[in-house]
DNA sequence: GTGGTCTAGACCACC
DNA sequence: GTGGTCTAGACCACC
């Protein structure tokens, strides 16, 4: 994996697991690499990976058993919750986008429904 | 500017062009630097400028004046076909982005409708 | 293969590939020298031949393969397009030339015709 | 003027003077430079103008007139045989050139004959 | 091995 | 001063 520098990688390790998660590549339950292999899967301080588990933990992500590893957390409504969290990054970056081409609401919802619909009939 | 080392810095100069005609900064007929200047500020060698300059004169998008400089073209429609090109591209890699988290149609439409109302809701 | 020191090299093995085509010396589909050896053969520098090469693909006249090679594109309509446009040029420049000599349309048209109907006795 | 390394330099001089004739660039009864002065501006041997005189003389183009110079032939008819001869040279590189591309006698008569009316249209 | 990108730098044509 | 062409050579991506 690439970091990158604008932002503590930290963070990025976090995301990543959450668009894992999102993409259905990890699954509620299922145990985590320990932080000494991530760390060194990643190429990243062991303390850099304890931060984002701790976090992750925090946010009722994650959950560590002693002396058995860290897993994703199957606590009921995580993935959902997860998933609008991201769509809600995506759907802003977008708008934040196509409000700079100078579009208004109308246009972007147009566009979109076009965009929708092209793809509807491609599969066709 | 800073340049990603994924894509080809001669195509990262030409879409930052682009970016910069869509959102208005640079207007029709207008003077862009001399390959050399803009070679300079960005810290990148003549011949790439020139590249990108060449490709977007072929495609229209500039016109060159041996001997006087390089200028953003006047021909009609140039605005919004950039426009449309830009738009069409965070289009795409949005639904991508979309559809990558489970999304469906209907949902993805839902979303980017929520999204702008609560906009329209700020803005009062 | 010489080259004329009034016109851009590159422009001149573009030249001399349409009328290879033409003259049936290369046929579509068939795999071109690789840039390496094209500019060894011609004494020209690489990037010499990777603009001619560039230059055609964007016309549509070569495919190139990445790892593979570059070839005469298979495009249906290629080859009557070319004959075209090398054919207006050599009659662009007679006509010039025959202009200049104080001839009018009549008499061009005539001595054409009196030149090919000599060339067909010359057969029999 | 430039020199082609291809053939002798006193026959491209004899091809430059009578095209400059049949352009009426020089007329019949006009004087020439004399040969110094000729070889002086060409940049060539004196011997070289010498010949180029010596010939033109032997096809009846140029008179020499002692302690006069030399002058373009006033010999009525000079100037059709001029053009028609160049007219020839022309003529013949033409329809070899056509005929290189694979186009048979009516093909080039019926392009000369376009090209001649789009022109006939273009003054209008 | 093939094409693709980029740098460094020279020299030219046109203004 | 501006763009246009060319060389020499490095390094990369894809096969």
């Amino acid at each position: 994996m690439q970091f990158d520098n604008s932002r503590p990688i930290y963070l990025q390790i976090i995301e990543s697991i959450k668009k894992q998660l999102a993409r259905g590549e990890l699954q509620p339950g299922q145990k985590l690499p320990s932080q000494r292999e991530m760390a060194a899967e990643l190429q990243v301080n062991p303390n850099t990976v304890q931060r984002a588990y701790r976090e992750m933990e925090t946010m009722g992500l994650l959950e560590t058993l002693r002396g058995q590893g860290t897993f994703i957390s199957n606590r009921p409504g995580l993935l959902p919750e997860i998933k609008a969290e991201l769509a809600g990054g995506i759907l802003n970056r977008f708008i934040v986008e196509m409000r700079s081409l100078g579009l208004n609401a109308r246009e972007i919802l147009s566009l979109v429904h076009q965009a929708l619909e092209q793809e509807e009939e491609g599969k066709r």
